[in-house]
DNA sequence: TCTGGGGTCCTAGGACCC
DNA sequence: TCTGGGGTCCTAGGACCC
C-alpha cells in the first residue's frame, strides 16, 4: 500500500502558523502581483471563491466577509513543507516528494502493524511539530491514494484525517461516486470528451473498452484504468535532477516601451543562468516569448516565442544574456501592450561534461568564475545586490506589506533550497 | 483599472536517411 | 510518364499536474 500524505489548504495553513488568530476564519493567499487566488481556507471555499479566482473580481466579497488575504511567501511555504516532509518521511524507508504540500509513502511490507492507527500518529505528529493539518489517503495505487484523500477530504467528520481504499467493493463505491474530473489526469479538456461520451464517474470510464480509452487519451487512458482497478503501474519516482528552468511573469502595468520590456526579459535570462549555476548545469537551447494581454480584446493581441539552439553550453548570464537579447530583438513588435514575458532554458548538461563546437569561441570557462562570485556575494548579501548593468534591479511585482511575524520568521530560519514543483 | 508561475510527458508530423 | 517503405530524430503543441 502507498499513502499519500496531503497538506489542507496548504499556503493558508501555513499563515495560520504564523498568526494564530486566522483560525475558523476565511483567508486566501494570492500569486504574483495579488492577481489570483492559490489558495483559500475551507471557509474561503464555503464562501463560493474558486480555485484561480482574479482577486480584483472578489474583492467586494473578500469586504463584505472579511477574508483575510496574503501575497504568497514561498520563502515560508518551503520552510514548513520541509518540516512536514521530514517528519511523515521519518515513518517509512521510501517516500517520494510529489509537490510541495504532497508526499507519497510507500507502506509495502506493513504486514504487522496497524496501518490506520500508524497514519493517524503520521497526522497528529504533524500537526503537533510543524503546526499544519493534512489528510491521509492509503491505497494500493497513487491513482487511488488520491481518491481515498479526496474522501478524507470531503467527509471531515467521519474519517478523522486518514481513509484507507483498501476492499474492491470500498473501491467500487468510491468511484461510482467520484465524478470523473476528479481524477487525478483527468483535466478539463478530458472531462468535457469523456462527458460528451457518456462517461461522468470514474466507474463509468472502467466499463469502456480498452481501444476506446486508448484512442482518447493515449497511454496515459490505459495506465488510468488500471491504477483504478488497484494494479499499480506508477511507482515512486526518486527526485529527478530538472529538465528545464523557466522565469516568466506578468507585469504589474502593461509595458509598451521596447526597452523597458528588454529589461525584463534580459533579468528573467539571468535568473535561469543562476538558477542553472546552483545546479551546476549548463544549457543548450534558450527560449523567450512576449505576450500582450489576453483578456483585453479591445487591444491588438500579439505572442510570439523564438528558440535558439546554443553552439556552445553555457550557463554564464552574459551569454545568455546576450543570446536573450537577440531573441528579442527578432520578435519585439512596436505597438503593443505587453503584459507578460519569460525565459525558458533547457536541454542541460553538467558543466564539467561540456562539449565545445570547434568552430564557436567559447568563452564559459572565463565567465564562470565571476559568475560565482557574483552568485556568491548575492548568497551573503541578498539577492540582486551584485547585478548585470542590464538589470534594474526593481522589484517587478507588488506584494502586500510584510507582518512582524514574517519579518521575524525570515531573520530566525536558513531557508532551505527549494526543490519542488511550485503550486 | 485589476486575470499566476513553473513544471512534465506524450503525440503527430516533418525532415532526413538508407 | 510511372517513383517504396521503414526507421529515427527532432520539434511544436497540447494535455496534464500542483
Amino acid at each position: 500500500m502507498y499513502a499519500l500524505v496531503d497538506c489542507n489548504n496548504f499556503f493558508v495553513s501555513c499563515e495560520r502558523t504564523l498568526d494564530p488568530s486566522l483560525e475558523n476564519k476565511p483567508v486566501v493567499v494570492l500569486s504574483n502581483n495579488d492577481g489570483c487566488v492559490v489558495s483559500r481556507s475551507k471557509e474561503a471555499k464555503d464562501l463560493g471563491i474558486p480555485m484561480a479566482a482574479p482577486a480584483f473580481k472578489y474583492k467586494e466579497l473578500f469586504k463584505e466577509h472579511d477574508v483575510k488575504c496574503f501575497s504568497a511567501k514561498f520563502e515560508l511555504y518551503n520552510f514548513k513543507s520541509q518540516q512536514v516532509i521530514k517528519i511523515a518521511s521519518s515513518y517509512v524507508l521510501e517516500f517520494e516528494t510529489y509537490s510541495i504540500d504532497e508526499l507519497f509513502l510507500n507502506l509495502t511490507g506493513f504486514k504487522y502493524i496497524n496501518i490506520y492507527d500508524y497514519c493517524l500518529d503520521i497526522r497528529n505528529r504533524v500537526k503537533d511539530e510543524a503546526d499544519i493539518p493534512v489528510s491521509i489517503g492509503i491505497a494500493p495505487t497513487k491513482t487511488l491514494c488520491k481518491v481515498a484523500n479526496r474522501i478524507v477530504k470531503d467527509f471531515p467528520e467521519k474519517f478523522n484525517g486518514v481513509y484507507i481504499l483498501d476492499s474492491p467493493e470500498k473501491i467500487e463505491k468510491a468511484l461510482k461516486w467520484l465524478n470523473i474530473g476528479d481524477v487525478w489526469g483527468i483535466g478539463r479538456k478530458l472531462a468535457v470528451k469523456m462527458h460528451d461520451n457518456g462517461v461522468h464517474k470514474a466507474w463509468d470510464l472502467l466499463q469502456k473498452p480498452e481501444i476506446w480509452v486508448r484512442k482518447i487519451m493515449g497511454i496515459h487512458g490505459v495506465r488510468m484504468i488500471n491504477e483504478l482497478k488497484g494494479i499499480r503501474q506508477l511507482e515512486l519516482d526518486s527526485p529527478s535532477p530538472k529538465k528545464s528552468i523557466a522565469v516568466t511573469r506578468s507585469f504589474m502595468e502593461m509595458l509598451t516601451e521596447k526597452e523597458d520590456v528588454r529589461e525584463r526579459v534580459e533579468t528573467y535570462g539571468i535568473y535561469c543562468s543562476e538558477r542553472l549555476r546552483k545546479q551546476n548545469m549548463c544549457c543548450r537551447m534558450v527560449t523567450v516569448f512576449v505576450q500582450t494581454n489576453r483578456f483585453r480584446k479591445d487591444l491588438p493581441e500579439y505572442r510570439n516565442a523564438v528558440t535558439q539552439i546554443l553552439p556552445n553550453p553555457t550557463n554564464s548570464s552574459i551569454l545568455i544574456g546576450r543570446v536573450v537579447n537577440e531573441l528579442f530583438e527578432a520578435i519585439f513588435k512596436d505597438g503593443f501592450h505587453y503584459k507578460k514575458a519569460g525565459v525558458i532554458v533547457n536541454d542541460f548538461v553538467p558543466e564539467d561534461q561540456r562539449l565545445i563546437s570547434l568552430f564557436e569561441e567559447d568563452m564559459q570557462n572565463q565567465h564562470l568564475p565571476v559568475m560565482k562570485a557574483m552568485d556568491a556575494m548575492n548568497k551573503k548579501f541578498g539577492k540582486d545586490k551584485v547585478r548585470l548593468g542590464s538589470m534594474s534591479g526593481q522589484n517587478t511585482f507588488g506584494r502586500t506589506q510584510m507582518s512582524p511575524e514574517y519579518e521575524a520568521f525570515l531573520k530566525n530560519n536558513t531557508l532551505p533550497e527549494a526543490n519542488f514543483r511550485f503550486h
